[in-house]
DNA sequence: TAAGTCTAA
DNA sequence: CGATTTAGACTTA
């Protein structure tokens, strides 16, 4: 069982668990075979949306199909200005700076929802003596503002959501967890975080307090490996390895603090513990700072088109080529449709268009995981290493005037196939578990976008040039009325309609860090969980060719019947596509 | 650019 | 017994 909802895990059950186990718990657990990612990734878009509004910097980052960060700095900053310091508890969020009524009233004397340090006695009678530090008062403004964003989610959007708040992601990200599902925690000051960090101030920093209670793997940012050899300088030998149950499980548990404290640890010594040949730069650094809940990476701002599409399956093994060839269509199928869906757009400006490319990727991959030889002893290795080959990605794949079929089809044959020889000879024997196909690469078409939000205008020329260049050689060979318009198809519906839904999000605001006490980042963190939707949009096409054969014989346009060199059907092609 | 590593959900 | 899928950031050659 890869995951499972809330109610599940309220009765036992956790993720990655056998289904045997899972079962005998649960004995009316219902088991989903396959995933319908696009529904997910339908919900995941309007939630982030939804979110991403509120965000006056626009910086809202997504991580994964659920999560959020949000940076309300400014939104944060703007409203404690407006606080009034003799009537605090009347307050008013502003959400909006051009509009003084759009916003939510709230008490500005205490946290919303829940707080770490967990307090054993509520707060007497809230004593709106006077304002609290500049901190804390940040933080009771992005704990309110995290409140009404998750009612908004729950009553507008339909999802429940969790939510953690503080001054930086790390911390945010922790932080909520602590609560959940469907609530949200505060990180409380003191944020007593030295210029140096390293020294003990667990007295007095919250931040210390609660980051030493995590076990290293779990902060996010040390993943499996770098865990790994932390863990074995620590204890000064390798580690061991849980039996029977999830990857990475350890019987050694190492705490943040048991590293934070180890003997002249630093950020040189964890460089030199984690440093080598393919490891990050700066990795000790980064390292330490995590480990002292400091992190200074910004959020990120959306980004309109993914650096990436890629598609996977796994298998228990593939080791003939006519299986090959059948993953391979089903992938590039996928694959396909899957470019249509979040490459493809509306185009507005032209009547009775159709859609366009907003992105040509220029390079297409083919990676696969072999399956370990069997060993001595009959056991096999397991091994998550994968290999790959690239290339050109042709251009026939942006026609919309042939079927997805027929484009993937054509994909497989012309590069699919070829890659794949490339990494697997067809005489030798190979077992695969996993055969992944994927475009990179993207180049953004130039768009009319009229988009708010600062515009870079030398972002805007290279984008042009970039489409110039694809069009330099062919340019002048495409015939001026071979220009037209594709139609476009109404998709056909596929939509599985309800989808069970757990939603969970959270958001979590401000991230003034300890460090920099005035210029903090706020970090709003959201959180969503489960979701649903329906499909995605069609297509349809026509026919053509592509660029890598470039000879001096004629061709025709499967699409408008002009003439041209062989040469000039590429960026002939490429023009239709983008029209 | 290509191939691979690490991380994360 | 068996153990996902997708994507981003980053390094190295």
């Amino acid at each position: 069982m890869v995951t499972c909802n809330y109610e599940a895990r309220r009765r036992g059950c956790h993720k990655l668990e056998l289904i045997s186990e899972a079962k005998k718990k649960v004995p009316d657990l219902i088991i989903v075979l396959g995933e319908e990612l696009g529904r997910f990734r339908d919900a995941s878009k309007l939630l982030y949306k939804y979110l991403a509004g509120f965000a006056w910097s626009g910086k809202a980052e997504k991580l994964g199909f659920d999560e959020v960060f949000l940076d309300m700095t400014d939104i944060v900053e703007y409203n404690q200005r407006l606080l009034n310091p003799n009537d605090l508890v009347h307050s008013f969020f502003c959400l909006d700076r051009d509009d003084p009524t759009a916003g939510f009233s709230f008490d500005a004397t205490s946290i919303a929802g829940h707080v770490y340090p967990a307090e054993d006695i509520p707060p007497p009678v809230p004593v709106p003596e006077a304002l609290p530090d500049a901190l804390t008062t940040r933080l009771i403004l992005g704990s309110h503002l995290a409140q009404h964003l998750r009612l908004g989610l729950e009553h507008e959007m339909g999802y429940t959501s969790t939510v953690g708040i503080s001054t930086n992601k790390l911390l945010s990200k922790l932080v909520g967890n602590v609560n959940k599902p469907k609530a949200q925690t505060t990180l409380c000051p003191p944020y007593v975080v030295p210029e140096d960090y390293g020294d003990d101030h667990s007295e007095e920093s919250n931040v210390t307090k609660f980051i030493d209670g995590h076990e290293i793997g779990k902060i996010p940012g040390i993943g499996f490996k770098t865990a790994q050899r932390i863990r074995n300088h620590v204890l000064s030998r390798p580690h061991e390895f849980g039996v029977g149950q999830g990857w990475g499980e350890t019987t050694d548990i190492v705490g943040v603090r048991q590293v934070r404290c180890f003997p002249s640890m630093g950020a040189e010594l964890l460089e030199k513990v984690l440093g080598g040949p393919g490891a990050e730069r700066g990795i000790g650094g980064k390292v330490w700072g995590l480990l002292n809940g400091v992190d200074d990476t910004e959020v990120q701002r959306a980004k309109k088109i993914p650096t990436q599409i890629s598609i996977e399956d796994s298998y228990s093994s593939v080791d003939n080529m006519s299986q090959v060839l059948r993953e391979l269509r089903m992938l590039a199928t996928s694959l396909i449709n899957r470019m249509h869906a979040d490459l493809l757009e509306d185009d507005e400006d032209e009547s009775g268009s159709g859609k366009r490319w907003i992105a040509h990727p220029k390079t297409v991959r083919l990676s696969t995981r072999p399956r370990p030889p069997l060993n001595d002893d009959g056991s096999r290795t397991r091994s998550f290493n994968r290999i790959s080959r690239s290339g050109p990605l042709p251009n026939h794949v942006f026609n919309l005037n042939s079927s997805i079929d027929a484009t993937a089809e054509k994909l497989v044959q012309e590069c699919l196939v070829p890659m794949f020889k490339r990494l697997h000879s067809p005489q030798g024997a190979w077992s695969l578990s996993l055969i992944n196909i994927g475009v990179t690469n993207m180049v953004e078409t130039a768009s009319d976008d009229a988009g708010a939000g600062g515009r870079d205008i030398g972002k805007m020329f290279r984008r042009q040039e970039d489409v110039l260049k694809e069009w330099k050689v062919e340019d002048k060979p495409v015939p001026p009325d071979s220009l037209r318009t594709i139609e476009d198809k109404p998709a056909p519906p596929d939509p599985t309609p309800g989808g069970v839904s757990v939603g969970v999000s959270n958001p979590e605001p401000p991230g003034t860090h300890a460090a920099e006490p005035s210029a903090g980042h706020e970090v709003a963190d959201y959180y969503m969980e489960g979701s649903e939707d329906t499909l995605q949009g069609t297509q349809e096409t026509v026919d053509e060719h592509e660029w890598e054969d470039e000879g001096e014989s004629h061709e025709t346009c499967g699409v408008c019947g002009a003439v041209m060199p062989g040469f000039a059907m590429s960026a002939h092609e490429r023009f239709h596509s983008l029209e």
